[in-house]
RNA sequence: GGCGACGUGGCCAAGUGGUAAGGCAGGGGCCUGCAAAGCCCUCAUCCCCGGUUCGAAUCCGGGCGUCGCCUCCA
C-alpha cells in the first residue's frame, strides 16, 4: 500500500495518486509579511516540510510552492504606524521569514512567488471572472459573487443560507450578498497600487493563492496545505474562484494543520498570546523544536510551552546518542571494547534496523503519522545503545560496519523528519576556558581548542592518580561554562549543554 | 445558533474491531571514584452511561467536558 492522505474535502484518508506519476504538485499559503511568523505559522511550514521532505524520500519528484503576500491590508496597516513605505515593511519581514525558516531547518520551495510580481495575472483571472458572470464591479472594486456559484461552501461542509454572515461585521450593502469578498481592491490615497480594468487598485488576498498555485502548477494540482483556520474562508474562496475561472477543479488532496494552542487557547497575533520563531530559537535547537512539534500529529492541536521544550531537549539528547556514540567508537575503535557479538546478537541489531525502517515507512505512509515514526527511531536507538554497550566495536572492529548500518539509519530517517545531529561548533568554546585552562592544567598557550584538550589531559591524569579533587575541578569549571564532560570507555567526552 | 475536531498512565502522545508504541517525569537495580550517558526491571485498560459483537480504546446512540471555524489569522 502506498501513501494515505486525509482529505479535508472528503474528510477521510485516500491513497494518495498525483496527477502525474512520480511527480507531486504542492502548494502552501506562505505568510503575510507583515510581521515576525510566530511559532504556530512555523507549526505549519514545518509539517509541510516533512510532507515534502517524506514525499521526496519516497522518490516523488516534488515542485513546492509557497506564496508571499506582501501586498495586504495588514501591510499596509504597519507601514503607516510607522510612516514608511509598504514595499520597505513587506521587504524587511520577507527577509525574516527565509531567515527564519532557514534557521528552524525548513527547505526553501522550489518556488516562492510574490503577489506584487504576479499582477497581470490577477487582473486576468479578475477579467476571466467578470466575463463568465461570477463576478461584478462596484466603484472600483470587484466582489466574487458567492451565490453564483454552485458549489460554494463544499470544502467546509457550509451552507449559504445557514450563516448568520454579516452578524458581526458591518455588511457593505454594495456587496449582493454578505458573504461576497474582495478580489480587487480599488486603492486609497498612499496606498500601493496597479492599473487595472477597473482604475487604480489592488488584488485581494484570495485571490493571490488561486493565482500563483495556477501559473506555478497549472489547474488541479496534487496537494494544498495550509493550517485548518484557513479553510474558511479563504480555502472555500480560492475553490470558488478557481473552479469558476478555470471550469476545472483545482486541488486534488486538501491538507489541514492543527492549529498551536498556549493553555488550551488558539496561539494567534489578534490574541497577543504569541511567540516569535524567531525568539524561540535563541534558546532552543532547531532539531528540538522539530522533535516537539512532530511527537504530535500534524492535524492535532498541539500545547505549547517552555516545559515541552524543555522535554524535547532532553528526548532530542536521546534519539541522537547512540549517533555520537557509534560516531566516536567507529572513529577510535582501538578504545573501545572489542568483545565479539555472535551471530544472535549481530541478527539482532540487524532486524531492529529493518523493522525501524519498515516501521517508519508505514507509520509516516499512513498521512505523515511522525509520533509513530519516531516511535520506531526510539526503539531502533535503544537497541543500537544496547548492543553498543555491549560489545563496542568488536574483536578486530568486526562489529564496525554493523554499527555504522544502525547510525546512519538513524540518521537518514531523522533526516527526512529535517532532524539533524548537530556536530558542536568549533566557536562555542568561549575564550574563557583558556584562563580556566591556565590555572587548572599549566596552559600557556591562546587557543580555545588546545585549552580544552590540555584541560581533559590534566583530568586524566588526575584520575589516573585518583586525585579527584582535581579531576572534578576541570569538570565543574567547564560545567561553569556551560559544557559537561562525560565519560567513556573511549575517554573523556566534551559536550555542549544548551540547557545552561 | 450552525459546522467540525477532540477526550488514552503523573505530563505529552501513537494506536480506530482482536486484547494498550514511544518520549518526559517517578521508583528499583547494573555500570561509574563520584557523576553523566547507557542498559535492565517497574508504572494505564483507554471521560461517563447504554448498545452492536465471540471480542471494542477502536463501531452505534445518549450524556459530560475541552478546543477550533462561522470576522483578519498558519
Amino acid at each position: 500500500m502506498g501513501i494515505r492522505i486525509y482529505n479535508t474535502a472528503t474528510r477521510r484518508k485516500e491513497e494518495f495518486e498525483p496527477r502525474d506519476e512520480g511527480s507531486v504538485s504542492m502548494y502552501v499559503c506562505g505568510p503575510t509579511v507583515y510581521n515576525h511568523i510566530h511559532i504556530g505559522n512555523a507549526r505549519t511550514f514545518l509539517s509541510f516540510d516533512v510532507v515534502r521532505r517524506y514525499l521526496e524520500y519516497r522518490g516523488f519528484d516534488v515542485s513546492f510552492v509557497q506564496n508571499i503576500t506582501d501586498v495586504d491590508d495588514k501591510i499596509i496597516k504597519r507601514a503607516n504606524e510607522e510612516g514608511r513605505p509598504a514595499t520597505e515593511v513587506a521587504a524587511e519581514y520577507t527577509t525574516a521569514f527565509q531567515d527564519a525558516m532557514a534557521s528552524l531547518g525548513v527547505a526553501p520551495p522550489t518556488v516562492a512567488p510574490k503577489a506584487t510580481e504576479t499582477i497581470p495575472e490577477m487582473i486576468s483571472m479578475v477579467r476571466r471572472l467578470i466575463e463568465r458572470e461570477y463576478a461584478y464591479e462596484v466603484d472600483g472594486d470587484v466582489y466574487f459573487s458567492v451565490r453564483s456559484f454552485s458549489d460554494y461552501g463544499k470544502l467546509s461542509g457550509r451552507d449559504i443560507d445557514e450563516m448568520n454572515a454579516g452578524s458581526r461585521v458591518d455588511v457593505d450593502d454594495r456587496k449582493r450578498d454578505p458573504l461576497d469578498f474582495a478580489l480587487w481592491k480599488a486603492a486609497k490615497p498612499g496606498e500601493p497600487h496597479w492599473t487595472s480594468p477597473w482604475g487604480e487598485g489592488r488584488p485581494g488576498w484570495h485571490l493571490e493563492c488561486s493565482v500563483m498555485s495556477e501559473k506555478e502548477l497549472g489547474v488541479t494540482f496534487d496537494i494544498h496545505g495550509g493550517a485548518s483556520d484557513l479553510i474558511f474562508p479563504h480555502h472555500e474562496n480560492e475553490i470558488a474562484q478557481s473552479e469558476a475561472a478555470t471550469g476545472e477543479p483545482f486541488v486534488r488532496y486538501w491538507m489541514h494543520g492543527g492549529l498551536l494552542q498556549v493553555n488550551k487557547e488558539k496561539m494567534s497575533k489578534s490574541l497577543g498570546n504569541f511567540m516569535l520563531l524567531k525568539d524561540v530559537l535563541k534558546d532552543y535547537d532547531a532539531s528540538a523544536v522539530r522533535l516537539m512539534m512532530l511527537q504530535t500529529h500534524y492535524r492535532s492541536p498541539l500545547d505549547f510551552s517552555d516545559d515541552r521544550l524543555d522535554e524535547a531537549r532532553t528526548s532530542y539528547e536521546r534519539i541522537i546518542t547512540p549517533i555520537r556514540e557509534v560516531r566516536a567508537a567507529t572513529e577510535q575503535p582501538a578504545l573501545r571494547r572489542d568483545v565479539q557479538a555472535g551471530a544472535e546478537d549481530r541478527n539482532e541489531l540487524l532486524a531492529a534496523i529493518e523493522s525501524a525502517r519498515e516501521r517508519f515507512i508505514s507509520e509516516m505512509d499512513d498521512d505523515f503519522n511522525t509520533a509513530g515514526a519516531l516511535g520506531a527511531l526510539f526503539e531502533l536507538a535503544r537497541a543500537t545503545n544496547r548492543f553498543l554497550g555491549e560489545f563496542g566495536v568488536g574483536e578486530g572492529e568486526s562489529n564496525v560496519p554493523l554499527l555504522r548500518q544502525a547510525g546512519n539509519a538513524l540518521e537518514e530517517l531523522l533526516g527526512v523528519l529535517g532532524i539533524t545531529v548537530a556536530e558542536r561548533p568549533r566557536s562555542a568554546y568561549p575564550q574563557t576556558v583558556v584562563a580556566l585552562a591556565r590555572d587548572l592544567a599549566g596552559y600557556e598557550g591562546e587557543d580555545v581548542e588546545r585549552a580544552v584538550d590540555a584541560l581533559l589531559a590534566a583530568r586524566a591524569a588526575a584520575r589516573t592518580e585518583k586525585n579527584w579533587a582535581a579531576a572534578d575541578a576541570v569538570r565543574d569549571g567547564l560545567g561553569e561554562l556551560g559544557f559537561s564532560v562525560e565519560d567513556t570507555s573511549s575517554g573523556a567526552r566534551i559536550i555542549y549543554d544548551s540547557r545552561i
